[in-house]
DNA sequence: TTGAAAGCGCTAACAG
DNA sequence: CTGTTAGCGCTTTCAA
């Protein structure tokens, strides 16, 4: 049988290629070709520091003009390392996942690793089934902006390598975007620029973000004597901007904080629509800068969030997870990556006229949308 | 040994859970735990209908509750079938690649499959690495935008399953879209709005779609009498599209089409930084309405692709392929997808300024632009 | 430094 | 319908 291989082999290529034409070389094949142990190949692409240099470069070479390659999945079995990480969004659809998962992917690439990409359609169902069917194919996961429970991503993590990226479950290592401090920036340069009333856009229930955000505001607007009001909870999308920019104005408030800018470029669609004036009538900030928010219209103030090196660290943060630490091991050092506010257009001095003043302004469009 | 199993797990956990705590269960737990052969499990899983309903209820529910899923790669191994796919893109930065990828997951999703995701980089050095290193991994592949030559393509179906997208190769099935119905009507509707003069900005050499539209640019003009001046190759980029911009006032052509909205959106941005209006003094039109093409200013005049579609098309003619075909099967028909004009503000009738007199106008700038 | 042998966890004939 | 028996292609002791 053996024999056979080596024969058709011999007619066919005389260089010496690929053995059974249409199979594709095995360990056994390039062993049988080098007249070495199958073992020895394992080691000469496993392990090449533990062959002899002239036996290595032989098979090597011999592999290479067959067109081996080791079967990753074969390698996977016995060594249970995959090289490949899985990445789990909730929506491949928002913009903001697109950084993620190219941070992800080129960090992921540097260390030599696949990434496998998942969307979770936003619900833990789907989320926990991914998680299962992935677990063994994969080395480990980041979970990025996960709808699971605080116990279950324990219960994850007990038996398999985890970074969760925009969340706090102790103790499983994370990614924070921490708005915090670029929100403060933001409702500062709101004050600064004469604004007494302020919508703030809130985004999903469950976001850790969201309520260090509204947090934030609340404090600052205690302490520059603001009057914040909460608007939501809103799906983080265009529409749902759209849609509650109406809200907006029938709040009566001369500017708005988004909790992304989906939702940021979405008001901005309405109001204009409206014919409202941005930034002249009301000003508008979001959240994140992500592509787009600086070719909107206006051009959008935003907080400048790194995403893609969220996605990066949360690989990296993973990665280093596989230097001897079980699963399960006691808790990392979480990542925190700050925000800062980038100025844009879409922000300027309150209208001179008050709150109140504007409101009648706009009285007609106002009740038009009722 | 198996005895020592069943004492801990039963003493451990009184309705009978995880065997051997730490160790994932194996098909061979549930075999003992149930009093089946580990054929019978693997069955239960894999060939439900093969065996007997009332064995079956009973080795799903034990393995249900000792927390056992199979192993996939361990599954992969002796049926070579891994239900992953890899998706390869030569740059996941460019939004295009966005709705590609999640046209290609939701199908993959849909179908039970997951996406692995790579970024070749642009290089077809980098995609040789990433297939090979892939193959055996993935159950096949679709190369979006490959850089492949045609002969290596030819050469990587021959030995696993592939679709390319944006690309033609026989055999190899294709997912094409056609950008030619599209352009055809975008050059129309340019020269109904009596465009007489008009750019095309060229997209990078090697690609299928440039060369497609470029041909039908050239067509159209010579019906209906319209010169076209050719500018580029360019990176299908922002940044390009901004460089390009000024070429194009030099050109002085009173509209633009562009091989992709990346660059649309960089000549609109440039073009307002230097004061020439658009539509009013050069009209604008892209290609492909990606994210933000609607909301940049002003919302562009773009040839709509179905990308997601192209995404979703690719991957279920991937699988398709795995419905007893052999690798390297006889050629299958192309996805052919068509384009259409989306109408919006960047583009207008033509200056009634004639193009000479409109240089003049613009006179300052472009010698400030040397 | 190299070889032989025993699996990794599962699937897939082939009997029974 | 179920059990037995071989592997899938590779890694990894353990000896030599």
């Amino acid at each position: 049988m053996p024999t056979r291989d080596r024969d058709r082999a011999q007619r066919a290529e005389p260089a010496g290629d690929s053995p059974d034409p249409g199979r594709t070389p095995t360990i056994h094949d390039v062993a049988a070709r080098c007249g070495v142990a199958a073992s020895t190949v394992s080691r000469a692409f496993s392990r090449p520091e533990r062959v002899n240099p002239a036996t290595r470069q032989r098979i090597l070479s011999i592999a290479a003009q067959m067109g081996y390659h080791p079967n990753p999945i074969a390698r996977a079995l016995p060594s249970g390392r995959t090289r490949t990480l899985g990445l789990l969004v909730p929506d491949i659809t928002n913009p903001f996942f697109l950084d993620l998962i190219r941070g992800a992917e080129r960090a992921a690439a540097t260390a030599g690793y696949t990434l496998v990409l998942a969307d979770t359609e936003e619900t833990s169902q789907q989320e926990t089934t991914v998680v299962d069917r992935l677990t063994g194919a994969v080395d480990g996961f980041v979970l990025a902006s996960s709808r699971l429970s605080d116990a279950r991503l324990r219960e994850v993590y007990a038996k398999t390598r985890l970074v969760v990226v925009n969340r706090r479950v102790r103790p499983v290592p994370g990614v924070l975007i921490d708005s915090a401090t670029g929100t403060r920036q933001a409702a500062e340069h709101l004050a600064s620029l004469g604004h007494r009333r302020i919508a703030y856009l809130a985004g999903p229930r469950a976001s850790w973000s969201d309520a260090r955000r509204w947090r934030t505001l609340q404090a600052v607007a205690r302490q520059r004597d603001l009057s914040v009001v909460r608007i939501g909870p809103l799906a983080p999308t265009v529409e749902a901007g759209v849609a509650a920019a109406d809200a907006v104005v029938l709040n009566d408030v001369t500017a708005v904080v988004t909790f992304n800018d989906l939702l940021a470029i979405g008001v901005l669609r309405r109001l204009r629509a409206r014919g409202v004036d941005v930034p002249g009538q009301v000003s508008v900030v979001g959240c994140d800068d992500i592509f787009g928010a600086d070719f909107c219209h206006p051009p959008l103030t935003t907080l400048t969030a790194p995403i893609e090196s969220a996605g990066r660290s949360a690989v990296d943060l993973l990665l280093s997870l596989f230097d001897g630490d079980e699963p399960g091991a006691p808790p990392r050092q979480d990542v925190v990556l700050p925000t800062r506010l980038t100025i844009r257009d879409s922000t300027a001095v309150a209208p001179t006229t008050g709150p109140d003043r504007s409101a009648q302004d706009r009285a007609g469009p106002v009740s038009a949308a009722h």
